[in-house]
DNA sequence: GCCAACGTTGGC
DNA sequence: GCCAACGTTGGC
């Protein structure tokens, strides 16, 4: 047998369809809360400079993909809201924006390094909050929850999908 | 390719 | 505001 190396430009590392995954989306209420989400329906996921969860979004999400609108640097950090991956992944245009805070000098218009996809609100939930999550066995796994994890957008099994819907449908 | 310095994240 | 943890940068 002979040793392939891995190449850069590989295909990613899982199928190309696949039944419906499920991610959680960290968002400061500050920038963009659940209200927000409420107000406008769908929100452009604008402004992730991180490799990994770019990839996420441009290799691995799929439009109806289930999302834990996760609330983030705050005073309750928790989930707020069920979500839904509404778009393919197409470029980030703040990249490009010499006024956004999000602006990438690096970015060359015809080679977008920074990619977004668009997420609909579902509905909003009671605000399942970070301490909560943290007491419950079944969501030990959870990525997001893992010690020193800062990726804002991480995957979630279907079973912990299925342990956050059990917890926000026992208590409203 | 190593790795120190630096910047950012995000809970507390 | 603190600070642990992590990603990125850039000199070598």
């Amino acid at each position: 047998m002979q040793l392939v190396g891995r190449g850069r430009h590989l295909p990613p590392p899982f199928p190309v369809t696949h039944a419906v995954a499920h991610w959680l989306m960290k968002s400061e209420p500050g920038e963009c809360g659940i209200d927000d989400l409420v107000r406008l329906g769908s929100v452009a996921w604008i402004g992730v400079r991180n490799y990994q969860a770019r990839n996420f979004m441009r290799d691995a999400m799929q439009v109806g993909d289930g999302v834990l609108f996760y609330h983030s640097s705050c005073a309750e950090p928790g989930v707020a809201g069920l979500a839904e991956v509404a778009s393919a992944a197409y470029p980030d245009a703040t990249q490009f924006d010499a006024a956004s805070p999000y602006h990438d000098p690096k970015a060359q218009a015809g080679t977008p390094r920074w990619v977004n996809v668009d997420v609909k609100l579902v509905r909003k939930t009671r605000l399942l909050t970070l301490s909560e999550m943290r007491q419950q066995p079944a969501l030990v796994t959870m990525q997001a929850l893992q010690r020193g994890n800062r990726l804002s957008i991480t995957p979630v099994t279907a079973a912990e999908w299925h342990t956050v819907s059990a917890l926000l449908a026992a208590r409203r």
